[in-house]
RNA sequence: GGCGGCAUAGCCAAGCGGUAAGGCAGAGCUCUGCAAAAGCUCCAUCCCCAGUUCAAAUCUGGGUGCCGCCUCCA
């Protein structure tokens, strides 16, 4: 079975086929000027997701991501606070990097920033320039876009209807309105670096087409962002990076939907960003994922402040499940059985349930329906678990069981509490002593003093569940 | 004005020509001293109109309504 994406450079899927012996990954990062918020944690689970999905189908990734660290918006906020620019980028593209953590994010292979750069920023202008793709004005360096002939392809636009619209003042020093700075003159109150134009820092578009043709060179295998950034910025990368190397930049390019804020609970007072750090605050980051995976990477999603506590009780069965499971197996010697029965037909539904994950995944990544594959076989898991089997074939399809589930919703998606029971020597005995007291009080039908100990263990965020087969408890699911 | 996307049950959300996945909420039942958990069952013909087709939520045309981009944004 192969993997399809959606390719937004030809609008459509196609199998995608990976050369070489690993695949590279480009994804444009932050321009770290604020707060990490919620929007920036989309692609980044996304990627995280795609990355380890292609990781345990054997492929291997090298995966860059940028950090955009000179910029309008990081100048003009160091300006106004009287700080240095970079400083300023730092502590933010620390933000970015604390807050991906937190939300259970592997960290990308590479993270080049611009500053870092310059150097190979200006040989890549320089041959945009030889090549008569770029031209000079006054200490600054435009593309020209009417040398590339492809101008236009990814966002499916044409030059000429481009044109219209354009609200924003027209350098003068421009040939076609389009054209776009990939040396911008220095300016007072700017960092700048030099350079054979003179003094001045980079434009926004040439920092992704000169870092990623370092790192991944031409033709590598994946880029993705944000759809926002199709037109100019995507748009603008392929126009400098065809132009300077004659090759293709990317083979597929995934573009993820927008996290729009509804705006009825407006949260905090400034603009309409709820950032990571407020949000894991208040609710799990594997909470926050399922969230994010719960609908395709494509499509647009909404959130909204009660979000999440609305999808807590669905996300919640499967750390319950779990936990179950890894209660029923612990401490027991699992050896591979020969399967007949209920045992059999459950080991065949989990086998199922693993290839269909596979297969949501394989077309363009489609975490929503790997998800519900996977609430599928909660039901079946469930089911056998109420039956209360203890057989050496019970212990072996329940191990089954608690692998695929660690594997796809854990190792995957990310979705599972990996602390779901994290215990300290006394607890787990104090426990059993505690459920062994309870059990004696209910046989003498003592249920006052029953309840009351069930009550006083709630009250310290332990539940209690008296099944058909014996009592368990479990943390409550408070975070 | 140009480009792109979306409209599926109370809410969220898959589906991409073969007769509507999944989750939340809701109803009923089973288990149970009670509670909780779990299981089972029930709950939509897919914005409107017109076409194509043996067959359309899925394709085409026309509406209507949202959203994104065209200026910084993941």
């Amino acid at each position: 079975m192969t993997i399809r994406v959606y390719n937004s450079l030809t609008r459509q899927k196609e199998v995608f086929e990976n050369k070489g012996n690993r695949i590279g990954i480009y994804v444009c990062g932050v321009t770290p000027y604020s707060e990490t918020h919620l929007g920036h944690a989309r692609p980044s689970i996304i990627w995280d997701v795609i990355k380890k999905y292609l990781r345990y189908r054997g492929y291997k990734t090298f995966h860059v991501q940028n950090f955009t660290d000179i910029d309008d918006k990081i100048i003009a906020r160091a300006n106004a606070e009287g700080r240095d620019p970079l400083e300023v980028a730092a502590m933010f593209s620390h933000d970015y990097l604390a807050s991906m953590d937190a939300l259970g994010v592997e960290r990308a292979d590479l993270y080049p920033k611009v500053s870092e750069h310059i150097g190979d920023i200006i040989s890549m202008i320089e041959s945009l320039i030889a090549r008569e793709h770029a031209y000079v004005v006054n200490g600054n360096v435009f593309f020209d876009v009417a040398s590339f002939s492809d101008y236009g392809k990814l966002s499916n636009q044409k030059l000429d209807e481009l044109q219209a619209g354009t609200r924003f003042e027209v350098d003068p020093d421009k040939k076609n309105p389009l054209d776009f700075a990939l040396w911008k003159r220095v300016k007072p109150s700017e960092p700048a670096w030099e350079s054979p134009w003179g003094k001045g820092r980079p434009g926004w578009h040439i920092e992704c087409s000169a870092m990623s043709l370092k790192y991944l060179g031409n033709e590598f295998d994946f880029h993705g962002g944000g759809c926002d950034l199709i037109f100019p910025h995507h748009e603008n990368e392929i126009a400098q990076s065809e132009g300077a190397t004659g090759k293709p930049l990317a083979r597929y390019w995934l573009h993820n939907g927008m996290l729009s804020i509804k705006q009825a609970k407006m949260s905090k007072s400034l603009g309409n960003f709820v950032t990571i750090k407020d949000i894991l605050k208040e609710y799990p980051s594997q909470l926050v994922r399922f969230y994010i995976l719960s609908s395709h990477y494509r499509s647009e999603i909404e959130y909204h402040d009660e979000k999440l506590a609305e999808m807590r009780r669905g996300w919640q069965r499967f750390n319950d499940c779990i936990v179950n499971l890894a209660g029923l197996i612990d401490n027991k010697e699992i050896v591979e059985q020969e399967l007949h029965g209920e045992e059999a037909v459950l080991a065949d539904k989990i086998q199922k349930a693993e290839q269909e994950f596979i297969d949501a995944m394989n077309d363009d990544f489609n975490t929503a329906l790997a998800i519900a594959v996977l609430f599928n076989l909660l039901h079946q898991v469930n089911g056998y678990i109420a039956l209360g089997y203890h057989t050496k074939q019970a212990d072996y399809v329940l191990a089954e069981a608690y692998r695929v589930f660690t594997t796809l919703a854990g190792d995957i998606l990310g979705i599972i509490k990996s602390e779901t029971r994290q215990l300290t020597g006394l607890t787990e005995p104090l426990m059993e002593l505690i459920l062994t007291l309870r059990t004696e009080l209910r046989n003498q039908k003592d249920y006052q003093l029953a309840d009351l100990i069930r009550d006083q263990l709630a009250s310290l965020g332990i539940m209690i569940e008296d099944t058909a087969h014996g009592p368990r408890w479990k943390f409550k699911n408070d975070r």
